[in-house]
RNA sequence: GGUCCGUUCGUCUAGGGGUUAGGACACCAGAUUUUCAUUCUGGUAACACGGGUUCGAUUCCCGUACGGACUACCA
C-alpha cells in the first residue's frame, strides 16, 4: 500500500465550520493510524471571497483541537507552495496540456450569453440546462470558432475561460470507500470551467492537480463533493493520472438539529450554540461569533463528540482520547446517512472530560474566571470550592458563575424557597444558630454541623425543615453544594453577617 | 426539474434472514442526599411504506414516499 498522505483543504473565507473540523479530524486520524502525513492546503482560488485572517484562524483552530499538521501552509514541505493562489503557473500548465490534447477548450461566452442559453433551454423544456456536449456547439468557444478567430480574441484581450470537454456518452465509475461504487453518465456532467477569466483555476482543476502532485492517497471530504467526484475522475483520466488517483471518501454531512439540511452558522446562532472552534470576528462586519473554546468546551471533548458524529467503534465505549481514536478509527464504521447535530451530547462529553480533571487543574479554571473579575482567592479556598462544585458543572466557567456566593453575599433571595420555607421556626433557628456561630473561634464543616444540630435540638425543630432557609440566607438560592462546606469556606464572620442580613431583610415578609 | 446519495427509539447509533431489536444522550419515575446536582436502579420510546424472494424479513431484491447534497468563471 502506498504511504498515506491526506490533506485538509479549506478555503479561507471565514471561520472554520465545525463540519470542517470533523473532516480535518477524520483526515488526521487516518494519517496517524498509518504513520502517514497530514497536509494543510489552503484553497484560495476565489479572490473575491478571500477573508483576511481566516488562514491564521484555521491554523490556530486546528491546533487548539489537537490536529497537528505535518506539511503544508504554516509548516512548509516538499511540495510547497501549499497555497493555491501561489501555484497559478502549475495549473496553467496542465490546463494547456488539456487543451493541447483536445480535452479542454477556450470559451468566450459572457455571463449574459450563458444566462440566455439557460433560459432558452429551460423554455424549451430541456431537463438539464448545461454547457455540455450538445449546447457547446451553439456557444462561442474554440470548438465553434475558427483557429484564427480564437487567436485574435485571445490576442485582443477578450476574457475567456477554459472548459473541460466532457465526452458525450460514457459511464464514469468511482469506488467511494464509504459508499461503494457510484456510477454516473458523462452526459450528466457539464463542461465545467477549469480556468477562470482571472487566470485562476477553479476548485476542480486545482484540487485534482494538487492532489496528484502532492501524492495524496485519500481524498476525504464532505458529501457535498460527491456529485462532482466523477468529474474529478475524468480529469485524472485526461491528465493521464488514473493509476495514481487517490481513494475517495465522502463523509456524511452534519445536519441541522431539526434534520433539514446541513448545519450552518445561521442554525447555530438560532439554537444558541457555537459553530466555530474559536471565537471569530468577521473583519468586514465586525460580527463576533463565540467559539467552542470560549464557550467553555474542552478540545478533547469536542473532538470526542465530533468523532462519534458519524462514526462508531462498534463497542459501547464512548469516551475516546485522541490516541484511542487513532487506534480505533475506521471508515468501515462511518455511517452513510447524515448526522444531526446535538449540542446536548456535546455538553455531556464536556462534563465527562471536565470531571476527569484533577482538583488542581480545575482550580486553574476557577482562578482564571476570578482573575477576569479582579477577585483574588487563595489556593486553599479555591481548592475547597472546586472540590464541592466539581460534580455539578459542565463548563469551567461555572465554578465562578454558579459559585459567586463564595465571594459575594446574596442581595436577593429565591422567592420560591422564601415563600415555602421562611417561617417562624426558620427565623428562630437561624437567629440562634447565628449567635452560636458568632461565638465560634474557627468554623469548619464539622463544627457548623454540630452547632446546627445543637440549636435545632435545643429548639426542638427538625433540621430538615430549616435547611433551605439557612441555605437561601447564605447563598440566595434553594440549591447548591454542601452547606456545611459552604460555611467553612466563607467563614464564621461572613455566615453571621449573611444570616443577620437575611433576617432583617426578610422580616417584613414574615410579618 | 435533473443527477447523485440516504432512511433502526426524540437524537447519535449497534445489529442482522428466526433477537425480549442492544447501548449512549435527552426525557420520566424511584432510591440516596439537608436542598439542587451527582450517583444508583428502573421506565417510556425505533426498524418509513408497498410489493416480491423465503417456512420466516426489520435484515436480501424492486418500487413508492420522504429527506439531503449538487446543479456558478464558490469552494
Amino acid at each position: 500500500m502506498r504511504p498515506v498522505r491526506v490533506r485538509f483543504a479549506p478555503s479561507p473565507t471565514g471561520g472554520l465550520h465545525i463540519g470542517g473540523v470533523r473532516t480535518a479530524l477524520y483526515n488526521y486520524l487516518l494519517a496517524r493510524q498509518h504513520q502517514g502525513t497530514m497536509i494543510l492546503r489552503i484553497e484560495d482560488t476565489d479572490q473575491t471571497r478571500f477573508v483576511p485572517g481566516a488562514e491564521e484562524y484555521i491554523i490556530e483552530s486546528l491546533k487548539w483541537a489537537g490536529i497537528k499538521i505535518d506539511e503544508g501552509v504554516g509548516v512548509g514541505g516538499p511540495h510547497a507552495p501549499y497555497r493555491q493562489s501561489e501555484r497559478k503557473p502549475i495549473y496553467q500548465k496542465y490546463a494547456q496540456q488539456l487543451i493541447d490534447e483536445g480535452n479542454a477548450y477556450y470559451a468566450f461566452d459572457t455571463p449574459e450569453e450563458l444566462e440566455a442559453m439557460r433560459e432558452r433551454l429551460k423554455a424549451a423544456g430541456v431537463d438539464n440546462y448545461q454547457y455540455n456536449s450538445v449546447t457547446r456547439m451553439q456557444m462561442r468557444n474554440s470548438l465553434t470558432l475558427s483557429e484564427g478567430e480564437v487567436k485574435n480574441l485571445i490576442a485582443s484581450g477578450t476574457p475567456y475561460v477554459i472548459r473541460l470537454k466532457v465526452p458525450k456518452k460514457e459511464e464514469i465509475r468511482l469506488n467511494d470507500i464509504i459508499r461503494g461504487w457510484v456510477m454516473v453518465y458523462s452526459s450528466q456532467i457539464d463542461d465545467k470551467v477549469l480556468m477562470k477569466g482571472d487566470g485562476m483555476p477553479t476548485y476542480h482543476l486545482a484540487n485534482v492537480v494538487d492532489d496528484y502532485l502532492m501524492k495524496i492517497s485519500h481524498v476525504i471530504r464532505g458529501e457535498e463533493w460527491l456529485p462532482s467526484a466523477p468529474l474529478h475522475v475524468l480529469l485524472y483520466r485526461f491528465l493521464g493520472w488514473e493509476q495514481d488517483m487517490p481513494q475517495f471518501v465522502h463523509l456524511p454531512l452534519i445536519l441541522k438539529p431539526d434534520g433539514n439540511g446541513k448545519l450552518s452558522k445561521r442554525d447555530a446562532d438560532k439554537y444558541g450554540f457555537p459553530i466555530f472552534p474559536r471565537t471569530w470576528t468577521d473583519p468586514v462586519s465586525g460580527t463576533v461569533s463565540v467559539g467552542y473554546k470560549d464557550a467553555g468546551y474542552l478540545p478533547e471533548a469536542l473532538v470526542n463528540f465530533l468523532a462519534l458524529l458519524g462514526w462508531n467503534p462498534g463497542t459501547t465505549q464512548e469516551i475516546f482520547s485522541m490516541e484511542q481514536l487513532i487506534e480505533a478509527f475506521s471508515f468501515d464504521r462511518v455511517n452513510k446517512a447524515g448526522a444531526r447535530f446535538d449540542i446536548q451530547k456535546a455538553q455531556w462529553f464536556n462534563q465527562q472530560y471536565l470531571r476527569a480533571k484533577s482538583d488542581d487543574e480545575l482550580v486553574v479554571y476557577l482562578q482564571e474566571s476570578l482573575k477576569g473579575e479582579n477577585i483574588s482567592c487563595d489556593e486553599a479556598k479555591a481548592k475547597k470550592i472546586v472540590t464541592i462544585m466539581r460534580d455539578r458543572v459542565t463548563f469551567p466557567g461555572e465554578f465562578w458563575s454558579q459559585g459567586k456566593f463564595f465571594f459575594f453575599a446574596p442581595t436577593t433571595f429565591d422567592e420560591g424557597v422564601i415563600s415555602k420555607k421562611w417561617n417562624d421556626e426558620a427565623v428562630k433557628v437561624l437567629s440562634a444558630f447565628k449567635d452560636e456561630i458568632a461565638k465560634a473561634a474557627t468554623l469548619d464543616a464539622a463544627t457548623a454541623k454540630a452547632a446546627l444540630e445543637q440549636v435545632t435540638a435545643t429548639l426542638g425543630i427538625g433540621s430538615g425543615k430549616i435547611m433551605q432557609a439557612l441555605r437561601v440566607s447564605l447563598t440566595g438560592a434553594g440549591g447548591g453544594p454542601d452547606l456545611m462546606m459552604i460555611m467553612e469556606i466563607i467563614g464564621a464572620q461572613e455566615v453571621v453577617k449573611r444570616i443577620q442580613y437575611a433576617l432583617q431583610t426578610l422580616k417584613v415578609k414574615v410579618a
